[in-house]
RNA sequence: GGCGACAUAGCCAAGUGGUAAGGCGUGGGUCUGCAACACCCUGAUCACCAGUUCAAAUCUGGUUGUCGCCUCCA
């Protein structure tokens, strides 16, 4: 398994940390409102990642958080005159319903940061106790940054650049720093605002802490991967090396991988443009399988471009997979128990090498798009040389080994059997007996008929088959 | 100003030295009462220029263009 490592701007050979189990820590989102399109990408990269891992033999140990503190769910709940716990308890419950619709693993933990604040204010300890941090006159705790010689070594930035940078944007308030490049561990309350006890002031973490100390308690000090978006490069990230490494004395994660942004009709999603999508709202429209499709046609690293016409796409994609399927499905239903043909165990000898060219890619740092051209391949070879004389055992080895490499990308793509009504099932034969006699003004009456209630008619050489819209 | 990424057919997107995967769409055809599904056929010399090489989309240099980070942000 090759992996593109931020740190090192090259691809390497994964080698985790203790044979055949992968740690592995996934920023999550600031919970203060629904998640957008684009917090769910990296959701939907690495639990692909985390699948295929598992699919490999790891044992993945996979934690990702809420950050369940912050300004803007302080704002949130000021707007709407409620506790901000009740702001990021609800949105910690809608987004796991958003997960559930992307069919994105729930984390082996999802820690949340006002859970883990005893473990904050003793990292924050040990960094003065070191001299990596200090605290000002008003009680904020600072890291000292300038202590740390190894910063700017995942950003790759140089901190004289930073000092001097030609930026305009200086940051306000910052009387009691020692340096501009310092940042925040512990703020002060301020009115109105959640808080702990310290032993620097009443008041709340600084954002990076908070991941620095939840990756400590769940996976230790030295972790296989950190993962999230490439925003998050700095400062975050940055700054949890600069934190966890300086704490900890060990190197923080051996690998830092990150995902390119999702943009809209080539723009920057942002609410004042007007192209903000919520995942809630994708899901009014389409089955958010779909979006999860969409976002794995792509390499993670690559930006992606969001729009209607793609979603299309996109859609007609998955559809062409799923119809294979449950092409497979039917046939099996009506195929004899014969042995193997010679011909059928070529084809599956070629399925086979087709899996072999699925695990490659997918070893090539998660090329899904790769991953997914190669299912397409099967489809295409399932769809020729399965035929309703096939035997069930072929005819069901190939289905598995679609439905297996689909779901290693999360992607389901068996149709759930359902038992049809009475009534639809009587006016399917109806239909079928006005076919016979040639009645075929009955017959597309009968099947508009069922098209309202959601129900779709195909009739194929093998008889009529029906999926739900 | 600093750092970085990208530029492949109508659209999306793999491919990082040996004459361009896959999907969507388009057009034509087969199957079907029709429709849908499926199948067959249909398309690019890889932004531009120069260089290295027997050989480059793939390496080097340059040009142009797009974008990201440097500020809360997935």
């Amino acid at each position: 398994m090759k992996i593109y490592n931020t740190l090192t701007r090259r691809l390497e050979d994964f080698k985790p940390i203790n044979e055949g189990k992968v740690s592995m820590y996934v920023c999550g989102p600031t919970v203060y409102n629904l998640i957008h399109i684009g917090n769910a990408r990296p959701m939907i990269v690495f639990d692909t990642f985390r699948r295929y891992m598992t699919y490999r033999g790891f044992e993945v140990n996979y934690v990702s958080n809420f950050t369940d503190v912050d300004d803007k769910i302080i704002k949130a709940a000021n707007d709407e005159g409620v506790d901000s716990k009740e702001i990021s308890e609800r949105y910690i419950k809608e987004c796991k319903k958003d997960m559930e619709g992307l069919n994105v693993m729930p984390a082996t933990t999802h820690p949340k940061a006002t859970e883990e604040i005893g473990g904050m204010i003793d990292m924050i300890q040990t960094l003065i106790d070191k001299g990596h941090a200090y605290v000002a006159k008003d009680g904020t705790v600072y890291y000292r940054t300038a202590s740390f010689k190894e910063y700017g070594k995942l950003s790759h930035k140089n901190i004289d650049d930073l000092e001097g940078g030609h930026r305009d944007i200086k940051v306000t308030g910052s009387e009691g720093k020692e340096d501009m490049l310092d940042f925040v561990l512990w703020k002060p309350k301020k009115e109105g605002e959640p808080y702990w006890t310290s032993p620097w002031c009443d008041g709340r973490p600084g954002w990076h802490i908070e991941c620095s100390v939840m990756s400590k308690k769940y996976l230790g000090d030295a972790i296989d991967i950190h993962a999230g978006g490439e925003d998050l490069i700095f400062p975050h990230h940055e700054n949890e090396i600069a934190q966890s490494e300086a704490a900890n004395g060990v190197p923080f994660a051996h690998y830092w991988m990150h995902n390119a942004f999702l943009n809209i009709d080539n723009k920057k999603m942002s609410k004042s443009l007007g192209n903000f999508f919520t995942v809630r709202d994708i899901s009014e429209k389409y089955d958010l399988q779909v979006l999860r499709f969409f976002m794995l046609s792509a390499h993670y690293r690559s930006p992606l471009n969001f729009s209607a016409q793609l979603m299309e796409a996109a859609k007609a994609g998955l559809e062409r997979i799923r119809n294979c399927v449950a092409d497979l499905d039917f046939k099996a239903g009506n195929a004899k128990d014969a042995e193997m043909s010679d011909a059928e165990k070529e084809t599956l000898s070629k399925a086979d090498a087709l899996k072999q060219k699925y695990n490659e890619a997918m070893d090539d740092d998660l090329n899904t798009a790769d991953a997914i051209s190669v299912i397409f391949e099967l489809v295409k070879l399932a769809n020729t040389e399965a035929k309703s004389e096939s035997s069930k055992a072929f005819i069901m080895r190939m289905k598995d080994i679609l439905v297996e490499l689909s779901g290693v990308l999360g992607l389901k793509v068996t149709v759930e059997k359902e038992a049809l009504d009475v009534d639809i099932e009587a006016l399917i034969e109806e239909r079928q007996a006005a076919r016979k006699n040639k009645d075929f003004a009955r017959a597309d009456e009968i099947r508009d008929e069922l098209l309202q209630k959601g129900i779709v008619l195909k009739d194929t050489r093998e008889g009529v088959k029906w999926e739900r819209l």
